[in-house]
DNA sequence: GATGAATGAGCATTCATTCAT
DNA sequence: TATGAATGAATGCTCATTCAT
C-alpha cells in the first residue's frame, strides 16, 4: 500500500468512527480532518464531497468468510447459535458502519442502496435461514430480510440506549446476553405446532 | 385555545414531521417556518432554541388509557397479544414521535431523559409483562427496558427500510405482519422449559 | 399629570437607567417594556422610534436654580469650590444623562446637538468663570467649553474605573475627593504669574 | 510576515478604526470584511468571535521605550511637562485604542483587565510621579491610577467633542493646548503650601 | 502528495417595529 | 390606553469546498 492509498484508508477510518459516533451531518470535516493528522484540503484529494465519503465509510464491511460447510442438516437451535454469533459477531465488529447504514440511511438515501447490495451477499447460513423460512420449518418468519433488519435495529436500539444510560460500564452484549437472545430467538423462530394447532 | 396557543401547537405539529422525515440538524427553521406558514421569528416566540422546540416535540406522547383492567389472569399468549397490539398502535399513532427518540437520542443526550420519563409511566400490561418476567414465566427475558427498547428499534428500523425500498406502498404492519409478530414474540418469551431440561 | 403622562415618563426613567448601564444599543426594547412593566407596543404609542426615547432621556436634565447672587467680588478659591460642588453635584444627581451623553454622542451625533443646548443656559457661576478666564484672572484655561468638558470626561472616566475596579463600595465622589479636586483645580486655574515671568 | 499574518494585522487594523469611530456593538462584523477586503469568513479563520477580535484590538499598544534616564533629580514642571508629552504623544499614537478602552469598557469588563494589565507596566516617568505623590511634593493628588484615568478621560472627551462640533478641522491638541494643560496640570498638582498654612 | 488561505452560501437567532383588537 | 401576535431585515458565525502553490 503506497503512501496516498494508505491516507486515505486513514481518512475513512477515522471519519467511520466519527460518523458513527456524532452523526454524519454534526461530523464537519475540519474534525475528520483534525482526527487524521492532514489538512481538510486534502480530503478533498481522495474524496468528491463529504457524502462520497460517507458511501466509502460504509462500503467495506470485510466479511469474514464463514468457511463453505454444509449447514443443511443443522438442527435448527444449533443454526440460529451459530447465526446470532456471526450476526453479534459482526455487529461489534463492524458497529460503526451499521450504525452508520441505520442511523443515516433514512435521511441519506444513497446509502440504503449500499446496503441492499450487501444484505444480498449472504453468507451460507443467512442463505440456509432463508431456506428454512421458505420450507416453513421456520413457522413464525415471512420475510427473511425484514427480519434480519428488525434484528439489526434490535441490536443498535439496545447496545445505543445501554450506552446512554450507562446501566454499566461493560459491553451490553454479554454471552449471557447472546444466549438469552439465541433461545428468544430459536423459540421465536420455531413456533410450536402442537400449540396452533 | 387562544391564538398563541394555536400557533404553538401548529409549529410543534410541522416540526415533529419535519424532524422525523429529514432528522433534526437537516430540518432548517426557515422549513419549519415555510411549513407553519408563519415567519421565523415567531417561532422563536415560542420556543427558545432549535433544541427546545425539539424536546416539545417529543414531550407529549399522549398515552391512551388503557382500562385498569385485571391483566393477571389473562393467558401468556393473549397478554402478548394485547400488548404487541398496544405497541404497534402506539407505533403507528406517534410514529414521528419515536422516530425522533430513536434516531436523534444519541447526538442529543437530552432527549433520552425524556425517554426514560415516559417509559417508566408503564401501563398496566407493560407493568404486568414486567411482573412475569420477574417471575420467571416468561423465561428468555431477563430486564424489560432492554427488551422494549429492542422490539422498537425492530419496528422503526423496518418500517423504515419498508418505505426505503417501497417493497409496496401500503404500511408495513398490516394485521399479517402483526399476527406474525405476536407468534414469534410469544413462543419467544416463553421459551420451552421441556427443551431445556 | 394624566395616566398617559405618568406611563411616558416611567418609561422615561426606566430607559434612561437602562442606557446609562448598558449602553443604547445593548439596551433592547424588550428589556425598557420589562423594567417598565409594560408591553413593547406601548413604547411606540409615546415615542416614535428607539432614538426619539434617547433624545428623551436627556432633554430634561433639571437644572437646580442657582440662586441669582452675584459672584463677581468672590475670591477664586471659593468660586471655583462653589463651582466644583455644583458640577460635582450635578453629575450625581444626573449621572445617567452625562453618561449617555458622553459615551453615546459619539455614535449618534444628534445627542451633542442637545448637549450643546444645555450648557449655552449656563447657570450664573459658569458665566463668572468664563468671564474670569477672558479677564484673565484664570490664566491657564483659554476656553470654558473644552474646560467644561474635560472636566465633565474626567469625573465620568473616574466614577467608571471606580466601579470596574471595585476600588470600594462606596462612591468615588466623597467629600475629601471633592476637596482635592477643588485645590487641584484652583491652583490649575490660578497658575503662578512669579514663576512664569 | 507571511500571508496569513499580513491578513491578521490587517483585519486588526480595520476593525480598530471601526470600532473606535462608531463603537463595538454598531460595528458589523461584515462592515469589518468590507473595510478589509476579504469574506467575513476569512475574519473567524483567524479570531474565535468579534470581541475575541475587540480585545486583539487594543492589546498591543506599543509602548514607546522612554529612555531609561534617571527622572528622580527632574523638577517638578520639566518632569509634569515630560509625562504630558508622552500622555498626549501616546494619545494621539493610540487613539483608536483608548477611544476602544473608555467607551467600551462599560459595556464589556473583559477590556478593562486588558487595560489594568497595561497601566500597570508604567514607564519610568509615571513611576517618578507616582512616588512624587507618595512623597507629598504632588500635594493634591492622592491616586495616580484615578488621576491617570481622569486625564485620559478628559483627553478623549476634548478631542471628541472639539471634533463633534468640528471647532476646527484642524487637530485639538496642538502645542499651544499642551502648553496650556502642562501648565494647569503643574500648578495643580503642585498645588500652594503657603495659601494653605 | 499535501496544504495555507480564502470564501459563498447558509444557519440559528435577535430585535426594533407594526397593527388589529 | 394598552397589548398579543407577528415579522422583515439583519447579525454573528459555520462549514463544505476550492485553488494556487
Amino acid at each position: 500500500m503506497n503512501k496516498g492509498e494508505k491516507t486515505k484508508q486513514l481518512i475513512i477510518e477515522k471519519s467511520r468512527k466519527l460518523f458513527a459516533k456524532k452523526g454524519f451531518d454534526s461530523t464537519k470535516t475540519s474534525e475528520i480532518a483534525k482526527a487524521s493528522g492532514i489538512s481538510e484540503a486534502t480530503i478533498y484529494k481522495y474524496f468528491d464531497s463529504k457524502i462520497d465519503l460517507l458511501l466509502a465509510c460504509i462500503t467495506p464491511v470485510e466479511e469474514e468468510n464463514v468457511e463453505e460447510k454444509d449447514f443443511s442438516q443443522l438442527p435448527l437451535k444449533q443454526l440460529v447459535e451459530e447465526y446470532i454469533t456471526i450476526v453479534v459477531e459482526k455487529m461489534i465488529n463492524n458497529r460503526s458502519q451499521y450504525e452508520i447504514l441505520f442511523n443515516e440511511a433514512i435521511h441519506h438515501p444513497e446509502i440504503s442502496t449500499e446496503y441492499v447490495k450487501r444484505i444480498h451477499q449472504q453468507n451460507p447460513i443467512e442463505k440456509e435461514i432463508e431456506k428454512r423460512i421458505r420450507m416453513e420449518e421456520i413457522s413464525t418468519i415471512s420475510n427473511y430480510f425484514m427480519f434480519h433488519v428488525g434484528l439489526i435495529g434490535a441490536l443498535i436500539a439496545m447496545m445505543n440506549h445501554h450506552e446512554i444510560h450507562q446501566l454499566s460500564e461493560e459491553n451490553y452484549l454479554t454471552n449471557t446476553k447472546v444466549q438469552e437472545m439465541v433461545d428468544f430467538l430459536y423459540y421465536g423462530m420455531k413456533g410450536n405446532k402442537e400449540d396452533r394447532s
